[in-house]
DNA sequence: CTACTTGCAAAAGGTTTGCATCTGA
DNA sequence: TCAGATGCAAACCTTTTGCAAGTAG
């Protein structure tokens, strides 16, 4: 990770934590950990990878359990996203600004990330046309990919 | 489920079974009850549910066990396929010809069901253009629905 | 006949919860 | 100070598996 992206990091954290404080949440360092290891995580990780990464990286004896109730508590303050793979876990995934989407390779479990405006704005259409008021969506596409084919 | 829905089925379950058999697999009564059983449900039912369904409806003592792999053999089979809500379970639903999305209220988990062109289309050409081979996709949007905002 | 299926109960995951202790504000 | 957070282990739920007995082709 560049200085660059570090700085941007300590930002989001500095914002995140008063947002914490003001809804009468506390901050740990457990917390900030976990954070970080999603921020920077090229890959979309389980609990249990999480839980590993942490202790190893930060040399942290952290309990599963803290890290399942941080992520819950994560994804309600809209700071993450949750993906089912299809493999039996639940991944996790820092939520940025611009949203993506998913491609799955249905034989090795290769995820690919993409982003497409036309996806983007249809679903808001068809949300609207049934009156349900959008919070977010998912579009998963299943296949091969090259590799496994 | 009127006379010609039945009708249908029949036909359907005729095929399929000439399919099982041919593949080398066994038809069994089970197999039979619990294909009718999501054909013929409006709703997405877990395992416990089809259970339930088919001990109830054909007065038979059938066990989950059963049920789980004949779900993960039908859709091996492509004739059914799964859906996950976010309530810990996964759900199962006949196939269609007609390829149709989800929607999905966070807040009382109710499924309202829809099919747009431009998704179908655009799915193919993300695809595509990630040397991908389609299998499948997803689409899920989740919001209020009209009961709940 | 023989390989596929079934039902039961046990096992296996992943996730949540109770509780005593700890800690941030 | 004290409500919220943590770590541990136990509990929970859904799904899978081993095995002996049953059954379709």
């Amino acid at each position: 990770m560049t200085k660059k992206e570090e700085k941007k990091f300590e930002h989001f954290l500095e914002e995140f934590k008063t947002l914490v404080t003001k809804k009468g949440f506390k901050n740990t360092v457990q917390k900030d950990c976990i954070l970080k290891v999603l921020y920077f995580s090229k890959e979309h990780l389980s609990a249990e990878e999480i839980t590993k990464k942490v202790q190893k990286e930060f040399d942290m004896d952290i309990g599963i359990a803290t890290v399942y109730r941080s992520l819950n508590f994560f994804e309600q303050m809209n700071v993450i996203e949750s993906l089912d793979v299809g493999d039996g876990t639940k991944r996790f995934e820092f939520k940025v600004e611009q949203h993506h989407d998913h491609m799955i390779c249905t034989n090795c479990h290769k995820i690919i990330e993409f982003s497409d405006d036309f996806i983007e704005l249809n679903q808001i259409k068809v949300a609207e046309k049934n009156g349900f008021i959008l919070e977010d969506h998912i579009m998963t596409i299943y296949g091969l990919c090259e590799d496994c084919q």
